[in-house]
DNA sequence: CTGAAAGCGCTTACAG
DNA sequence: CTGAAAGCGCTTACAG
């Protein structure tokens, strides 16, 4: 190994040309004479040189990589299906664009201010944020980084300054709801999602308004934070309060089959006595017991999507007006209902 | 929002002081009056002036990042425990360290070329690399490189040129077989880890050396790859070729897991008719039933280390002479012998 | 404490 | 097709 790594400068003077010529031969994109590009390409070989990255970056204003952004508790993100399942549509897409993905996960906490000075520094040419919370105020900060960037899924604060995809979350919790209320139920509860993400506030506010026009209750409300185990506890709870629920809208499939295994275990079953509709479809639900009902999320279509707009905000150098694509959620029958 | 991002030079200008004034003022390392200070300051707050990372990296030959690299498929990441674990020990890590966590997944394939690209490209420090399998050669490009890196889990081809840390798994290995030695086993199986990994082997040669040690049969083993999934065919294949075993070693707990729940639907019951050990101790192992006996995987060591190391590396502008630290697993008795 | 200058390693008009 | 030169946005000896 060498002492240092070698220089375009080294390479021309091997290869006898000047370092623009050794340049242009590198990088292909304009004519060199055979005898120069075969010059430089065997110095290249013979140093073993390896183009400064960092260097190109400062003039070409590109670094080739897109980070994707996490502001989410690691034990989420690892358990459930929604971020490996996006992760893998993002990085299969961003491949077709050659460029690099780079993962920041953020631990909501005080990573806050290193997080913002990495993608202050240019280091990556975009970037791709999903699971955000309001507290985070991402949008505002990225949005005053200049950053050329997508949300998936409407962020709550400073939504109007940046580019996102979204589904129509309040949209599909009504279409759940009505699939309860066609059933026959009239106690419908909902597990909601967390109060801080956009998606659980507008699923809640979905499930609440087509209740209210139908004439019946709202009240029948629990918390969980879109986990397995939080979907079982929000479900022991309600039904602690209340006995006679007959329907629940769970916000996520994780928190549904938290509270069917919630209702098995006391006994009270799934559909004869209390009809299950999710929201997801991205695996769990076709594995409980009994399959579940639920909304798809479409984020094959949203990560496209965004990708699409974070290449085109990327080329535009960040200077182009906010874009936005909202996505509808089909619904998936299966046996919960 | 300003059409371009402003610049040092503007900042100085507008404080009235040189740009190397401005450079020591925002940067803070070296002494400055108390009126360029804040001159300086207010310039920069005026204009929303923030540093270009490639810029300074160009010169300081230091970005503030690290990247960890996963060459595994996003499958095994976000099911494996020890994925979220490792993950969230080397980000606090090097949260103490003031530097940030870029991960980069590399899917087995294709995506080569372009990790090593980035690499090259000197957008980050060093880089820790977890997980890794015989043909991605990962030890060898690295080197290459002479990118600053250690490994977790010996690499299998070019160990003698990388960093890295490890525990003795072989040993292990012959611990976990001695236990059900010593339980009075003595048709003793192993599910053993993928082939192409270190690991995988290194605990395989474990189980074969002390079992032939003890004259016993060596010919009891199947092969998973380290999911729950692939734990349960591996024992179902097992049983199906042989039908006198009263031992299983796994080579990791969640294949005991899908181990036990492949004897268990065969309604042989653990411990009584075959006793298991498996190997992690990372969560899976005290909630199976019955409660796991198994080798502790002491990945918290080993990440602490992996760090401490590669910021030895770092900053010795990775010139320095590998290192390598092994740690040993402790038996973790519970109740599956 | 401060500034002018050099330099980090590249790319890209510009002129030939 | 090629080269000399300027420049990307910073930092850091060096001299004062």
């Amino acid at each position: 190994m060498n002492e240092h790594a070698s220089t375009l400068g080294e390479v021309a003077r091997l290869a006898g040309v000047s370092k623009a010529t050794a340049s242009r031969a590198i990088n292909g994109r304009s004519k060199v004479s055979a005898k120069a590009q075969t010059a430089v390409l065997d110095a290249v070989r013979q140093l073993g040189y390896t183009p400064n990255g960092t260097a190109r970056s400062l003039v070409t204003r590109r670094t080739g990589s897109v980070a994707v952004i996490l502001p989410e508790s690691d034990e989420r993100i690892f358990s459930d299906p929604f971020f490996a399942r996006m992760l893998h549509l993002v990085s299969r897409s961003l491949r077709e664009h050659d460029l690099q993905l780079v993962l920041l996960l953020a631990e909501p906490g005080d990573e806050e201010e290193r997080l913002l000075k990495y993608l202050r520094g240019r280091y990556v040419d975009g970037a791709i944020v999903a699971s955000h919370h309001r507290d985070d105020r991402l949008a505002e900060h990225l949005s005053d980084l200049a950053l050329p960037c997508v949300f998936i899924g409407r962020p709550w604060l400073g939504s109007e300054r940046v580019s996102y995809v979204d589904s129509d979350n309040a949209a599909a919790a009504r279409h759940a709801v009505r699939v309860l209320l066609d059933a026959g139920r009239r106690r419908i509860a909902t597990i909601a999602g967390p109060r801080d993400m956009r998606a659980g506030h507008d699923r809640l506010e979905g499930w609440r308004h087509e209740l209210a026009d139908a004439g019946l209750d709202t009240d029948l409300v629990a918390y969980g934070d879109f986990t397995e185990a939080g979907g079982a506890e929000a479900c022991a709870s309600l039904l602690d309060a209340t006995g006679d629920i007959d329907g629940i809208f769970a916000a996520s499939d994780l928190m549904a089959q938290g509270a069917m295994r919630e209702l098995a275990a006391r006994g009270i079953r799934v559909p004869d006595d209390v009809s299950i509709v999710g929201y997801d479809d991205l695996g769990v639900a076709e594995h409980t017991r009994p399959p579940l009902t639920t909304l798809h999320n479409p984020i094959g279509s949203m990560v496209t999507e965004a990708v699409r707009l974070l290449i085109e905000a990327i080329a535009e150098g960040g200077r182009g007006a906010p874009r936005r694509v909202v996505f509808v959620p089909e619904l998936v029958r299966r046996a919960s209902v």
